[in-house]
DNA sequence: ATCAATCGTCCGATATTTCGGACTGTTGTC
DNA sequence: GACAACAGTCCGAAATATCGGACGATTGAT
């Protein structure tokens, strides 16, 4: 996605729109005229007017409360990018397949810029467990996904790629760089990676990458720390993920 | 969604994007520039911009054949969308398990203007099997969703409501008003609608209301005509629809 | 190697859109 | 009931983006 900064002053209109949707999905709720006043930065009347616009062609609907989100026109277009997307589309059965055989979470996740995306999440029908929201973005250094990515990347290649701030982890905790480094040379080694308590505390999380083409995507199971602990079970995950990346490497 | 002819000559560059989503959604295909030129009728230049405006915050992108499609931001909006719709989020794994029960097509579809749109689609496993792509629209009258929804509204509403042009059907056929009429008054006694061979000769589809809200929904059940014949099975089937739909509907 | 056709980028005058603010209708307070 | 605060619409001067066309890069044919 695009900076927030955006300074030129190029296509304003348009760069409105983008904006505006932006933050929608930003606060992944319904936000109010004025809300989006507030975040958006663009004055009353021009926010109206693409309310309008927008709601017109059934990009935006306004709710009972008053409160403006996503229409239908985004729901299609979602499910066109899904289903004309070969790796999601292919990916979608097999870690739902997945996600049932160990009744975890299995996710799919794809680089965006400097951050790592979910792109599918399928959830076991576990009653607490670990999930995330499709969209969601996290620093590199804080995912399974990317330790995985990393290996064999040079000291300074890794450094210009992941912005300073991401090597902070939520709980404050700054990453040692050279210990970091370690574990991705021995994550490539091991052939995946395994995260436990990084993002939160009860989040453990395996990824193994995913081949195809330029697309750089890894297939993650999630569950929670303490699950799957026994060397055996954890063989048994990793090789089901590997069988599942290796169905969806595309063998060019 | 908007009529391609808009006259209005406010806001261009915003109805640029519109026109240039709805393009490709009608298309269904990744496009080139070219076409995406003839299609919305944008000067070179101008599309050649939004491309790259649009590209630049995700919301499109390139294959690697140089064809352009929806990008990744869309998937994100439309999930937002899938997620915020109450209906649709509690609908999706009750339509799943009637699908999966029958083994064959359920389906939830919501009156979007003056046409019913297929908002969620789950295909039993059967091999050979009627299916929609999310997001198709149909006229009312082709629909036994369409049927329910017509039920007790007056002649002169119906007629104001539905196009004329959607009282013939893709085969060409003209359906009798008069004849239609009865049939809405003996779907809304039955409290179910049928409709066999309609859009398509081997579609078959039954239809309840869901109400919840002012929300105009229903599921509904497809096969191939043929299937599920005989009557006993036939009330089954409607009786699960019925359930699934009381499941949804609104306790307001 | 040359040429033609196509693809994509760039630029600036001009036709268009934006946005401050006035206006109307609605809601809530005293 | 009077008033204030707010929500949404509308307008036109001023600020801006649009698009014709020129340009360079790339491809393919001869």
């Amino acid at each position: 996605m695009r900076q927030s900064t955006t300074s030129t002053s190029r296509a304003r209109g348009i760069d409105r729109v983008i904006s505006l949707c932006e933050q929608l999905h930003l606060h992944r709720e319904p936000m109010t005229p004025k809300e989006l006043m507030a975040a958006t930065g663009a004055p009353r009347s021009s926010v109206y007017e693409l309310i309008n616009l927008l709601s017109e062609a059934g990009w935006l609907e306004t709710g009972s409360d008053g409160r403006i989100f996503f229409g239908r026109a985004m729901h299609y277009f979602g499910l066109d990018y899904a289903d004309h997307n070969d790796l999601l589309r292919r990916a979608r059965p097999v870690m739902r397949q997945l996600s049932a055989r160990f009744d975890e979470t299995a996710q799919l996740c794809m680089l965006d810029g400097d951050k790592y995306t979910v792109m599918l999440n399928e959830n076991g029908a576990r009653p607490f467990r670990i999930s995330s929201e499709v969209g969601v973005k996290v620093p590199i250094p804080w995912t399974a996904s990317g330790r995985v990515l990393l290996g064999g990347m040079s000291r300074e290649v890794i450094l210009g790629l992941v912005p300073e701030a991401d090597f902070v982890l939520p709980s404050g905790e700054q990453i040692d760089i050279d210990a970091f480094l370690a574990e991705i040379e021995h994550t490539r080694q091991r052939g995946y990676a395994l995260t436990e308590g990084l993002v939160d505390s009860f989040a453990c999380c395996m990824a193994v990458p995913i081949h195809e083409g330029d697309t750089i995507a890894r297939a993650t199971l999630c569950f929670t720390v303490g699950r799957n602990a026994d060397q055996a079970r954890r063989e048994t995950l990793v090789e089901a993920l590997r069988e599942a990346a290796a169905t969806l490497s595309h063998g060019d």
